[in-house]
RNA sequence: GGAGGCGUAGCUCAGUCGGUAGAGCAACGGACUUUUAAUCCGUAGGUCCUGGGUUCGAGCCCCAGCGCCUUCACCA
């Protein structure tokens, strides 16, 4: 690729000698500090139709997008971030009544040998797509009706030295978009747009929790156990203390204590890491949520968590009678209160068999090929569950009321020692969020870390003893409701992204 | 990790039966003071992902490797 030649080639070249005659007029192609330039979107709406004296005066920064020389005109596009993805009308004869995306943040831009002065002129001989300018001029409109800034002066603010993607067809090679995001997200407007939305999404989680009083924190990333969650951990090493250390799989352990701490309603916001597989809907590193709130329950978590979800569906729908959002070929509806259902219920609904006839699940596991020899009852309803019932939870529906062996840091459920007090949100097949009335009894939780479950091998449980976490507990946790949830598929279902991946600003891809 | 697909100019893509490597855009030179994905004339630009093999001859066929995509497994 030519950025990683040492020599460079032509096309650098030619712009690097660009570069020196930009000097040479004694003008810094890097320009600097560039003060009261009007977002374009801005500019846009300001009045267009004045006579030409009257028109108003204003300065814009952006980068060309398209350059059109016409003799001793040239004409510009330049684009900024303030604007939004709008379908504009053609104008050449050639594609005349056809439309294309573009962002309402660009404008066009009149440069007259005449009107910019010697320097000027001699400066925008030297333009090429991709570099950044300040302009300076009027606003109006062309005889032919186009947004325009006459410019009297021109600025350079930043040269491009490398080709940029096709003005038409822009980007289409996912792995380039990858490489070069940063091209992507001025040449592919869903990209920016999906990027902003993630923004506002976060945003209103942390508006609607800090609205019912939850503080958020900070908690380490480097973990000397990896708990919390059942992950294959990244594991690095500490020079000084020579000690061996493990990358998070989950923000729980210290939420916990914090709760033991006092600090009754407590979130964070971070990146968790598991080293698994990579998929469209797995990234190696990725954002969760997680909140625990003294004196609640799972019950509460429900509520919490149909109440994040819908604030952020409103924001995504603003101006809208309805809370629906397009997911796929799906139009999901986001209408309070999400649907209801215990995990039995929907396992007898389809699996066909209850959950407590022991012979009828093992022959449903058998029946798909699921080796079930030594398996333990809980793990085959578990692999029938996700098996035969995830994939079909269209949602939003809470699946709630888990059998107690698959959850070890969740407290029992009133009078049913086998079943959990736990929830998982599910949306178009996708656990979206999982939620517990946490386990405060540290003898229980002392127990339950030492239990293995048959049938799992050790790495895949969650019986990884912290005894760190348990002498907190025995300090005192109070009773609690715990919510995790995930960011990314969250940002996924809501702005209709189909992979992880372009959620992620930077996803992990091999090197080159 | 398994299976399948893809990899050609800076970008977007053609490339027939195995027979001299193509287009549009971008770039370079020229014309043009109202263009709209400007237009017109001209020029240059290639490790056809990499390495082997078959063949008189390979972008094309075979083998291996690398990267990406899809899917399965693991996971959220």
């Amino acid at each position: 690729m030519s950025e990683s030649h040492e020599t460079p080639d032509a096309f650098e070249a030619t712009r690097t000698e660009k570069l020196r005659r930009i000097e040479s007029l004694g003008l810094d192609p890097w320009g600097g500090r560039f003060d009261n330039a009007l977002p374009i979107a801005r500019i846009r709406d300001l009045p267009a139709d004045l006579p030409e004296e009257q028109r108003p005066q204003v300065r814009a920064a952006g980068r060309i997008i398209l350059r059109r020389i016409a003799g001793k005109i040239h004409w510009l596009e330049i684009q900024d971030w303030s604007g939004q993805r709008t379908r504009r009308a053609m104008k050449s004869k050639e594609h005349a009544g056809t439309e294309d995306d573009a962002w309402s943040s660009y404008v066009q831009v009149m440069i007259g040998q005449k009107q910019v002065g010697e320097q000027g002129w001699a400066l925008a001989q030297e333009f090429d797509l991709g570099d950044i300018v300040g302009v300076d001029g009027t606003f109006g409109k062309t005889k032919t009706g186009e947004l325009t800034i006459f410019a009297t002066k021109l600025h350079p603010l930043g040269k491009s030295l490398l080709p940029h993607p096709d003005k038409v067809k822009g980007m289409q090679d996912i792995e380039y978009r990858l490489r070069h995001r940063y091209l992507d997200l001025l040449y592919t407007p869903e990209t920016l747009e999906r990027t902003l939305s993630r923004v506002r999404i976060i945003r209103a989680i942390r508006n609607y929790l800090d609205g019912l009083g939850f503080v958020e924190v900070e908690t380490p990333t480097l973990h000397a156990i990896a708990g919390g969650a059942a992950a294959r951990p990244f594991i690095t090493h500490h020079n000084a203390l020579d000690i061996k250390l493990y990358l998070r799989i989950a923000l729980e352990l210290h939420l916990k204590r914090l709760l033991v701490g006092g600090i009754e309603k407590v979130f964070e916001i971070g990146r968790v890491f598991r080293n698994e597989g990579i998929s469209p809907k797995h990234n190696p590193e990725f954002t969760m949520m997680e909140l625990y709130q003294a004196y609640g329950d799972y019950r509460v978590m429900m509520d919490i968590t149909e109440g994040l979800i819908v604030a952020c569906v409103k924001l995504l729908t603003a101006g809208k009678s309805e809370l629906k959002l397009p997911y796929g070929e799906r139009l999901i509806d986001y209408t309070p209160p999400f649907r209801r259902a215990s995990y039995a219920e929907l396992f007898r609904e389809h699996v066909g068999v209850t959950i407590d006839d022991a012979d009828g699940v093992r022959v449903a596991a058998e029946a798909t090929g699921f080796p079930t020899a030594g398996k333990h009852h809980d793990v085959l309803v578990h692999y029938l569950f996700e098996e035969k019932v995830e994939d079909k939870l269209a949602g939003p529906v809470f699946v709630h009321d888990y059998p107690a062996s698959l959850c070890p840091l969740t407290k029992r459920k009133a009078g049913n020692p086998n079943i959990a007090e736990r929830f998982e949100l599910y949306i178009d097949g996708m656990e979206l969020a999982n939620a517990y009335t946490e386990l405060n009894d540290p003898i229980t939780q002392e127990a339950t870390f030492r239990q293995q479950l048959a049938g799992l091998p050790e790495e895949d449980s969650m019986a990884k003893m912290d005894e760190d976490f348990v002498r907190a507990l025995k300090h005192g946790m109070p009773p609690a409701g715990g919510l995790g949830v995930g960011i990314d598929r969250l940002v996924m279902l809501l702005t209709n992204t189909q992979t992880i991946r372009d959620v992620i600003l930077f996803p992990l891809l091999r090197s080159q």
